[in-house]
DNA sequence: TGCATAACCTATTAATCCTATAGGTTAATA
DNA sequence: TATTAACCTATAGGATTAATAGGTTATGCA
């Protein structure tokens, strides 16, 4: 399941993408057109400021805005800052990876294989899509 | 991302289907062989006696065992019932459908669309995997 | 009949993560 | 100089997960 902070936080690139000019939208005006807590998605922003999504600008006027253009946005790169790990278990993630405790073979592992797959699927989607696809 | 608990019900599951012949295993067996805590597995085992996936004997030369043939058990309905929604939001789940509260108007929202299309990827690779795949 | 076995069941804990809020600081604009 | 809105830190409350404890019931076997 994606968290509130992943869905609210594409909600806002998206509204972001759509935006007829580059000027900076405030936090508010996001918050409030797509129904989220204003307080939280202040977070987000900022979240998706520092990892180089987003730009801002401080006092009257300001707000945020893209950096880049929305076809050059993939969703798997704003997932992965988001959510994290796009696999649903840290042994398949290729961004994320991390050794299980509980297995001593990932090759012969039942779960691994299935996994791959379901990885691979999602990153295919993901990874054609950009935030111009969204709207 | 899995829940342990859906890791290690997939894992029982798959032993259980690479056993040579239909006789019961027991916790404790598939417990230690899979490096899982005894005690969390047989709470994972109970619940997938309840929905149909295993039997069980009690008593000395007890244990669990697959109902039906490990071709037959569909991994999407092995992760329904131990993980729940496949869908990565409940507003595109087919099986727990719930509405956001967030989102007025569904078909214009820009998650929906893509979460939609995540989720039929995962359908397709999960619809065509059983537990005799997993081997 | 009685003992050992292993499933069955309920409750509870500890830890972790998620969501959201509070309250203040800094920088830009007018 | 006042207002605005981003920036930053801390924290609270809740939900969920992972695991444990401790007992009950049913079965097989001597």
């Amino acid at each position: 399941m994606l968290s509130k902070k992943t869905k609210y936080g594409i909600k806002a690139l998206a509204f972001l993408a759509k935006q007829p000019d580059k000027n900076p939208v405030q936090t508010s005006e996001i918050a409030s057109n797509e129904n989220i807590s204003s307080k939280f998605l202040e977070s987000i922003l900022l979240d998706l400021r520092k990892s180089g999504f987003l730009g801002s600008k401080k006092g009257k006027g300001g707000g945020y805005y893209l950096i880049k253009k929305p076809e050059e946005i993939l969703m798997t790169s704003v997932i992965r800052v988001l959510e994290g790990p796009i696999a649903m278990v840290p042994c398949v993630s290729l961004n994320y990876y991390e050794k299980c405790i509980d297995c001593p073979d990932e090759d012969t592992c039942s779960v691994h294989k299935l996994m791959i797959q379901v990885r691979d699927s999602t990153l295919n989607v993901l990874g054609n899509n950009t935030l111009a696809d969204l709207s």
